[in-house]
DNA sequence: TAGTGGTCTAGACCACATG
DNA sequence: ATGTGGTCTAGACCACTAG
């Protein structure tokens, strides 16, 4: 097992695993500081450095003089924060993009999300490790400009930037749309819930310079795997 | 000026001050961790910390061997519109918040949210105009800022900017949570929706400049009567 | 009162960037 | 070769919570 990622991570992740794993369970207690620096021989700023991370991920809630509980927010095995343009690209290397099929959208897709023109659609499941799929995603993209599904399926970096740099656009603006649907008996079984179960609906449209939509994701989240989380920050009074 | 904040907190608000106020300008260094430990009396963890924090906001940018710089805004990154963080306010305002209920958060709440101290709760509903209502939604605020019921009652503007009139408090970052769940029985029935059917939730946590957790909202949208739309622009190429 | 997390110090070695 | 930030150790005192 080569692991040159820092003590820190590796704690981090270890006791990510125990949570998202459903081992602990939201309001369970975790193991105090210093038991963490006994069992896992690391000085107690390493320990501290690991319970940050989560800490900050949302995974876990810490109060002074009580202890250190799973948070209780049903946990979400991921969460990804924007605004943050490094934790955008950590989100494309983290989790993998299992495209399964591809083609030409049909009328029916494209009016459903307003498009007009030739687009090319790819979909599939979103996974991180081993786990359960995060996501059923779909991508679609203006014919002439996506890439062979070849390409995408070796691709690391996202299918956005690809054609950033292939094609030499820039993507000028970006507007997404989020709501709970139910899933119906198809994507429920895709991603192994019950049917009617609930889901985050995400849609991105990334335009360029002249509005036009370059390219759309629609993501399905099941409850409980995924959490979007943002920031603003306020830039004057 | 009483100062018991941390140390860290201190000297990187110092910092953050220089900054903003533009003293120091996108691309100029900063001082080395040695030199602000030395210039402030700290100890390395301690400087540290504190560019930790104006590292995650976003008004640095740090490179091992090469040093710390205040950072580029140019850089290809996706971000808010500056008038983003005030429409979330103003969204409070434009719907009317029906208080139903009010009285001190209890415990299991606090425990729930991550939050520690004496916290005021109201909960109600979100209606526009006369339809059914858009959201039930929970206030938790700390109890000795937070107005009184009827005050809330009669207020035209949103709790947010009544804390902030009233106390001279500055909100100066708000985090987002979005996740969709299942509705529970009580809870489907306050918003006239079949039980276990999809709602988007959405918790807010209003910080101000001490990271302080001042106002907490927590909202239930069922699902189709409301949708989160938000727009990144790109700020340059 | 005992134990927790929060803050802080004073060291150390390393990978990396720059000259 | 020097100095930077990244990681890590081994201590310490404090504020707070809970039994």
């Amino acid at each position: 097992m080569s692991d040159d990622r820092p003590r820190y991570r590796q704690l981090a992740d270890a006791l990510r695993q125990e949570i998202t794993s459903g081992a602990l369970k939201p309001g369970d207690q975790l193991k105090t500081e210093l038991e963490l620096c006994k069992l896992h021989d690391v000085s107690r700023h390493t320990a501290r450095e690991a319970l940050r991370i989560l800490s900050e991920d949302g995974l876990i809630a810490r109060r002074r003089g009580a202890g250190t509980v799973v948070a209780d927010f049903a946990a979400p095995a991921f969460a990804q924060p924007i605004g943050d343009f490094n934790s955008i690209l950590q989100y494309a290397r983290d989790v993998r993009f299992e495209v399964s099929e591809s083609g030409a959208a049909n009328k029916a897709e494209l009016d459903r999300l307003g498009l007009t023109g030739r687009y090319t659609r790819f979909s599939g499941l979103r996974r991180q490790g081993e786990t359960e799929p995060l996501a059923m995603t779909t991508i679609f993209g203006i014919a002439q400009l996506m890439p062979d599904v070849d390409i995408v399926k070796s691709l690391d970096v996202s299918i956005g930037e690809w054609v950033e740099r292939e094609h030499a656009i820039a993507m000028q603006r970006v507007t997404q749309r989020m709501e709970a649907v139910a899933l119906t008996g198809a994507q429920a079984k895709a991603l192994s819930v019950k049917t009617a179960s609930p889901a985050l609906r995400t849609v991105r449209r990334y335009r360029d310079a002249s509005d036009r939509v370059v390219l759309l994701s629609e993501s399905l989240h099941p409850a409980g795997r995924f959490a979007y989380e943002m920031r603003l920050d306020r830039t004057r009074g």
